[in-house]
DNA sequence: AGTAAAATTGAAAATGATTTTCAAATTGAA
DNA sequence: TTCAATTTGAAAATCATTTTCAATTTTACT
């Protein structure tokens, strides 16, 4: 993985376009290919294995499938919560979460990732 | 789902001597059939399947495959820290949590789940 | 205990996401 | 421009999980 290829550099403007969103393999594909891009399911496979290794993705499965997000500048060492239900996320920018870490790092001895997801229920979808 | 099986009696068995740790589909039916006992791999899926909808299970994906972890009253009702190098686990049951908990539900409508797992690197993994 | 309806089991087949294969095309360095 | 190293992608292979369906088991009710 040291060439700069076509189909690399497609699948990155993909994803800096794309922020925010979880997309599957085949949301890309479907995608790239309606835009007239020619990039082949497996490309899109490896190059989203290698930017997972990268950490340059965060990923989740649902339903035996893997969806993959791109992980911003602005969305990059905080915490964020994430709705199971309706998956709107909410970025946890706060002092309090800065004292978590610490807490964390101090008392137990422990370095959490960055960029962590945590799940729960939002307001509106707890009304429902 | 409302019979009280045979089957379901092992499994649940099999995990209440076994928490803790993240089983596959495999390990447990790999298990089971050393022990002599009869149950198929397809009622270990479904069982599990079930397992987890009713939250007595929490899962993990790892190269494609599920694995199962039994939540104990013990490991119940609130974080944990697991190190994504060497799988230990740490409970976090600091009333620092407590306050998160309140904070985050508080400031930014949000229920958190409960029993969540936050992942990381522990002290010794982080020396190597 | 006996019976029947409803639920469960499991072997085999189907599904479907992901990985591998390999020949052809592309890339970057000299 | 040339060439070795890397990448691409269509097709095949892999493999975890789900579905199918006939046989079995369970529970509720006599």
């Amino acid at each position: 993985m040291t060439y700069r290829t076509e189909q690399r550099k497609i699948i990155e403007q993909f994803f800096e376009e794309n922020s925010e969103k979880f997309f599957s393999v085949e949301d890309i594909e479907k995608y790239l290919n309606e835009k007239g891009e020619s990039v082949g399911k497996t490309t899109v496979y490896r190059t989203l294995k290698t930017l997972e290794e990268k950490e340059l993705v965060r990923t989740e499965v649902k339903d035996n499938k893997k969806y993959y997000q791109y992980i911003t500048n602005e969305c990059s060492g905080h915490f964020h919560l994430k709705c199971k239900n309706c998956g709107k996320i909410i970025h946890l920018e706060c002092k309090e979460f800065e004292e978590v870490n610490t807490h964390i790092m101090k008392h137990h001895k422990f370095k959490v990732d960055h960029n962590m997801i945590i799940y729960g229920i939002c307001e509106k979808c707890a009304k429902k």
